[in-house]
DNA sequence: CGTTTATTTGAGACAACTCAAGTTGCGTGG
DNA sequence: CCACGCAACTTGAGTTGTCTCAAATAAACG
């Protein structure tokens, strides 16, 4: 085990059950109902998967599952955003990335974790259990299609990061998660301007490979160039122009 | 553009058409049947399938297909090693991995190639039309399962890849890649210990996210340190427990 | 056998890392 | 409400590993 920053790793001090869960009535209301996962299934099978689904909502800096555990439940994510990552043999963290509203958490293809999430701020999510899911799955081949149509947009999410992540420079690597994370909350009003949340630097960092250092300075030199402005709850963009072409640049 | 080496776009002087496309008789021979996408298949599928599929082989150097072309044929490898890229807009070429016998190439989900291959050595593949094994994907609840199987499996090398690019120094990079690369070789006998084709070092930067100097100059470290010795056609492993010692240093 | 492509080596610059120390923000308890 | 402690962020100075540029082999190919 180093010494650096980095590779810490953070004993949850709680892991903390579910705060409550109660039964989702209907999908109906759910603004998800068009985004995401959900928007893959028809009325009936959004109805059939309503009536085992329950609702949690987790505090910030709680745990929502573990890697290596067993997968029982599988999650969508309705609000607020998460951190996932994955725990390396020499003691690296690696975050693979930040859940947000529609994402679909764990795969029923999976009898263990792949990786471990935890909310970053308040977080409401539905959850399934993965044996019911796995019936489904069998049973209607829409579920299935459904299920590897998500996986499909989450291998191709994975690529984008190792395009990132294939970068050598600090500036273009952090410049192009900018734009990503703005992009994924931007799925409202097309021209948003604004992440709301304020992700710590340490998380950045292992998402990105770099040092927190780096990561700082980095949006130091942003933010004195006019190109974001770093706010208490979340991120400005005040130029996206210049901002798309650092992350082009090579 | 820039003048580094890593990013020429190297043209394709002939872009190959298969050189050959005879019908499949049976799968039943083949030592696929029990590896990779086809073993998720039943034989009644595996039989539906072979009804359309064609074989194709190709040379080295020659291209199968294109990142943006429309999506019209999804492969099966079934002989040799192929190399899988994108193009990005600032010239950057992104290696994101190297297909080998058993692995699935494209998605019938994208109407378009998410990426491009190219042969390494001489390779056989099997073909089917998109359109075909679409029909089969609604048709066949059994064929979408395989699939969102086949692609999870995908994701899950995927994230492998992002783990290793995270990696900050060079020769844990390098080392973990030759033993993932090694690792898909060794299916067959548990301990093998060769690897049996030349991949340029520009591919394996390009990969890693390193130029062409540090992927040789570690290489060539690891050579002199006896870890590994480089022939003509293909790399021999000799001290798989200090390789691994090398690629799970922080 | 000449031409092209890939590998190897060297020297130097520079960006990112390391280490160390300070600062800020925030929640907890007095 | 303030003092305290912890965690996150910031800044600086110095080191080092990787990149850059350039040039010399060595292989591959027609």
């Amino acid at each position: 085990m180093t010494s650096s920053h980095q590779t810490s790793v953070r004993t949850q001090k709680d892991s903390a059950k579910p705060l409550s869960a109660e039964k989702v009535r209907v999908c109906d209301y759910c603004e998800l109902r068009n985004r995401g996962f959900c928007s893959r299934l028809t009325d009936a099978q959004k109805s059939i998967l309503s009536e085992t689904a329950r609702l949690v909502t987790v505090e910030p800096h709680k745990s929502i599952f573990r890697q290596g555990d067993e997968t029982e439940n599988i999650y969508v994510v309705r609000n607020g955003l998460l951190r996932l990552y994955q725990q390396h043999l020499n003691g690296r963290r690696q975050v693979i990335g930040f859940a947000k509203h529609g994402d679909l958490l764990l795969s029923p293809l999976s009898e263990r974790n792949e990786y471990s999430a935890d909310a970053l701020d308040p977080v409401c999510l539905c959850h399934f259990r993965r044996q019911d899911f796995i019936g489904f799955f069998q049973r209607d081949p829409g579920f299935s299609s459904a299920l590897a149509i998500a996986i499909h947009e989450e291998l191709i999410r994975a690529r984008q990061q190792i395009a990132l992540l294939g970068q050598k420079r600090a500036e273009p690597k952090v410049a192009q998660f900018l734009l990503v994370l703005l992009e994924s909350y931007a799925w409202r009003n097309a021209e948003a301007t604004r992440v709301p949340v304020r992700i710590p630097q340490a998380d950045i960092a292992d998402f990105l490979g770099m040092t927190v250092e780096t990561v700082n300075r980095t949006l130091a030199r942003f933010t004195r160039d006019a190109l974001i402005s770093v706010a208490k709850r979340g991120i400005d963009f005040l130029d996206l122009r210049r901002l798309r072409q650092i992350a082009e640049s090579t």
